[in-house]
DNA sequence: ACAATTCATAACCGTTTGGTTATGGTTTAG
DNA sequence: CTAAACCATAACCAAACGGTTATGAATTGT
């Protein structure tokens, strides 16, 4: 029972956690000022979800000076893919799209 | 805010449901009875991780006689291939060699 | 020096969650 | 027909969760 997967599925439940993630892997590196800006939750909530995404590894955080500036880490998503990839087979299609998604992306 | 993501993460965010999913993924369509010799938890415990299962459209149930067969729907994991793949320039290393191990699975 | 900004933590609160035991309906076995 | 098996549901409970306000520490701006 590897604590790591735990906590990474345990994160991505919340929506609100998922919605910092997502921020944070789109526009870069964020404050928690900025972050609590468009949450639609108060600053203390922010940093608590922050920390259960610190917790998985989902987000590293830089102290500078009274700002601390997240970032998000989707090499911690691992976990999940290799969770998923037990029933492979099943989403050959899906990644072979992803595949070419990808390619097309790269031109 | 599709309900479906939702409740697919939610349902996957807890042990022992994983337990019971990886346990029919593996090993095809079970019984209640069978599934909660298995799980380490009360039978009426396991009817309600179904339910939620269940409502993540991640298993199907087959009602015969006075026993409830259940089985793994892979597919429904589809909402978090979907999430996942929005951060896919980074996963794509680990996607081509999911690619070259099916390949390698098919010979 | 003082005021304001940024953030984390503490204390608290209602709701959800994951478990239990109890029960009852339906189906099968004897 | 009666007893046993299978399962879902109800009722209940403690703990975890997601939010709040209050506060204080550290840093920056004036």
């Amino acid at each position: 029972m590897q604590a790591a997967t735990e906590h990474v599925f345990k994160a991505l439940a919340d929506p609100t956690r998922r919605a910092i993630f997502e921020h944070l892997a789109r526009d870069g590196e964020q404050t928690v000022h900025a972050l609590t800006y468009r949450a639609g939750v108060s600053q203390p909530a922010v940093s608590k979800h922050l920390g259960v995404l610190k917790r998985a590894r989902l987000v590293r955080d830089r102290r500078d000076g009274r700002e601390t500036h997240y970032t998000a880490q989707p090499q911690a998503l691992k976990p999940v893919i290799d969770w998923i990839s037990v029933y492979g087979a099943f989403w050959r299609d899906r990644f072979d799209r992803l595949e070419s998604l990808l390619k097309r992306m790269d031109q």
